[in-house]
DNA sequence: TCCAGACATTGGAGTCATTCAAATATTTAA
DNA sequence: TTAAATATTTGAATGACTCCAATGTCTGGA
């Protein structure tokens, strides 16, 4: 399991350590999850890493496909280790909380947007934004500006 | 002019100022402009007026919806005053340019997720990444972390 | 196995966009 | 015209990163 992860970072030609390993295991925990939280699971695992170490192995992981950066405007950056399949979000407004959707409408459209206007398109960002059943339940409506991080 | 605007605030309820009504025009000189940027302009036009305004009145038109605020990741919040259609973004990840696009496929993808799985879904944000004409032009590559707002 | 160079991690400081609180000023309804 | 409600301003603070330089750790080659 380890090994497979110290595999995975050679393959993608990233030095391997310690606290790579750890940020990359503990962005495996959930489905999303902030650099703050990163790092607590990572101290929990390998005793201690910087906040700035946590940020730097985010952004060589992220950077190599490992991982993908979300950010959901108003929240601080989520991670997500499930990269490669065309994946969209449903965020809720009242408590941030983030779930996976599969792109219902296949590939195509999600790639293409349409009239593209001469760029060279690589990425269809997809948010869907709402009230999640829990505080639909609760008929809890959002704050001014507020969403917490999950 | 001045004054469809200022009609326009108090059929939304929203109390008529210099300060709003600058921000307002200066949110419709570009198809996407800044905080930042929105601040300069309005200081061309009435002569002065604090951030802390600025960021009040977006915040107070956005929320009538008369504005609507974008989020890329990376750069700071974008205004714009097309609202009420249903419009994506293409976003430049090497010059940080934003520009619209209609949605492609029609009202009912963009406004389902598909399976919402209980979600009440009252938006659907997407972005398209990738690089704008010019910058393909000049084979300009994406800096490691960086796009600059517009 | 050892070494040197490459690369990673750390601490500290700093930036940027944005928000908060309290005091003052302006708008609006009566 | 006046008072109450609401905006604006000033000043300070916050959160989420990012940069730099020094130290530490990996890794491929001898």
């Amino acid at each position: 399991m380890a090994t497979d992860r110290a595999d995975l970072l050679r393959q993608h030609g990233i030095q391997v350590t310690a606290q790579r390993l750890a940020v990359l295991s503990a962005v495996s925990t959930q489905p999303h999850i902030t650099a703050d939280s990163v790092a607590e699971v990572v101290r929990g695992e390998i005793g201690a890493i910087s906040l700035q170490s946590v940020y730097h192995a985010l952004g060589v992981l992220a950077a190599a496909g490992l991982i993908r950066r979300i950010q959901p405007s108003g929240s601080p950056a989520l991670f997500e280790d499930r990269v490669g399949d065309n994946h969209h979000h449903l965020i809720c407004r009242v408590c941030g909380r983030v779930v996976d959707v599969d792109c219902a409408t296949g590939a195509a459209p999600c790639l293409s947007a349409g009239d593209e206007q001469g760029f060279e398109v690589d990425e269809a960002e997809v948010a869907y934004w709402g009230r999640c059943p829990d505080c639909l339940a609760q008929d809890r409506v959002p704050a001014k500006r507020s969403r917490q991080p999950i």
